[in-house]
DNA sequence: CAGTCGTTTTGATACAGATCAAGTCATGAG
DNA sequence: CTCATGACTTGATCTGTATCAAAACGACTG
């Protein structure tokens, strides 16, 4: 990965090419994002953006796992986002962001300062037209992730979540459950994000491995060992919008 | 209001018309969407739009309230949206959407075909520019409420739904508090969209009464009698943005 | 390899808010 | 005016999850 982390990839190369802002891009486009384009990396805790700050540049996760996140001044705090390779950093017409987004993993950034940016959307339909399909689908699943905070049980929350993690991590992969999945976050942070504290997401974890749905190999690597069980246990409908 | 619903309003006079998608428009603009629009008018309780259905319109809300809101199959429900004047309805790049919406009191939608209306994006800068703002506007209001639903108390939510009421309905008006304010939401409503049974709606509202923060006229009419404290009760940082 | 720090597990207890169960209050219809 | 229905209130009880506390587990450090 360190190798990675420095290395300048051309942007038809570039592993989110084809699901990121330059999703439509023509090759002629891309020769004009790659003068732009600029890397940024940051080490795992590291903060990339703090609430408050003035937004000078905004960008594509490339390689590593992010967290959006608000605080309460007593210190609660909620996760309202998950950032993975292909999702963007930061918006247009507003300088200040009001939630902290921070690296969970070493990350790389491929950014681009705000104005020449600002100035890219005008002239580039094929870009604002993307950005605006990624803040829908982010309003998506915004809206899904408060149907979880509102009314599901600790259980549904924590399924839910390994289901999602399921899906985002073997898109187009074969549909055969028993598949290595990494889990990037800690039991802390996964709280954050559900609502929940860390004691409820071990004791919910715990449950899932001894009813076998979920095997462990280690902290961080686990394999989904019942599928239907988990997406039972999600709360949800049973088919994901694929009708029989 | 009976009037007004079905009054043909031209876009120059419309009370949306700085608020809504054509917010940026310039005359010659408006002059196209006046041939595109036509109203649709629903009674309070109607449903709009039905989970799954084909999205064949898309539209500006002009008179009354509207929520959009998700439903677990064994009936839990979460409002994941409440629509005032001169929200959006419907989304493009996508034909289905997955939540209800639903009229809450009379409703008057400025509505477009879909076809046409992303005919009309791709031609009309100020329209697309716009709707990107509307979305990226709505994703930061999906993100306060999932700090909410994460990781308020009863209390904290019930004053930070009063306090955005507050907000949203005297826009532009005087900053004084006692001031007039309409509740549009039932109490059962009003819990699903803070993630509450009614019951606990029904006490926590009570005790703002009784400690004279809040002071009903009637079941749907009041006013905040002491600001402060209900800004204090939002568990929120005491500015609301606004630097001293 | 002993020590440390962050993470996870486990247990006991407390409590906010849900649930269950009657009421009471409005409003509108006949 | 009476009845019916939906909205709200109030009280008693239950329960899922938080909170408090301690120990076990790893991974890294010197």
């Amino acid at each position: 990965m360190t190798t990675e982390l420095l290395a300048r990839v051309t942007c038809t190369e570039c592993p989110i090419r084809h699901r990121a802002v330059c999703a439509h891009c023509s090759g002629d486009e891309l020769d004009v994002l790659e003068q732009l384009k600029t890397y940024k990396t940051f080490k795992a805790g590291d903060p990339i953006l703090w609430r408050g700050d003035k937004l000078t540049y905004v960008g594509s996760l490339v390689y590593g796992v992010a967290t959006l996140s608000k605080t309460l001044e007593d210190g609660r705090t909620q996760m309202v986002g998950l950032l993975l390779p292909s999702d963007f950093i930061g918006r247009t017409g507003r300088t200040e962001i009001d939630f902290d987004v921070v690296a969970v993993t070493d990350v790389t950034l491929c950014c681009f300062q705000i104005k020449p940016f600002e100035a890219l959307i005008a002239s580039t339909p094929h870009v604002a037209q993307r950005l605006v399909e990624m803040a829908l689908d982010e309003l998506d699943v915004a809206r899904e992730w408060m149907l979880l905070l509102g009314r599901k049980t600790a259980r549904e929350k924590i399924a839910t979540f390994i289901h999602m993690l399921v899906q985002r991590q073997h898109m187009g992969g074969t549909e055969t459950s028993n598949q290595a999945l990494v889990l990037p976050l800690t039991q802390e942070q996964v709280a954050n994000y559900l609502g929940l504290t860390l004691e409820t997401v071990s004791r919910q974890l715990g449950a899932m491995k001894k009813q076998s749905i979920l095997r462990f190999s280690d902290r961080r690597h686990f394999e989904v060992s019942d599928l239907p069980a988990l997406q039972l246990a999600t709360g949800d409908d049973s088919d994901g919008g694929i009708l029989v």
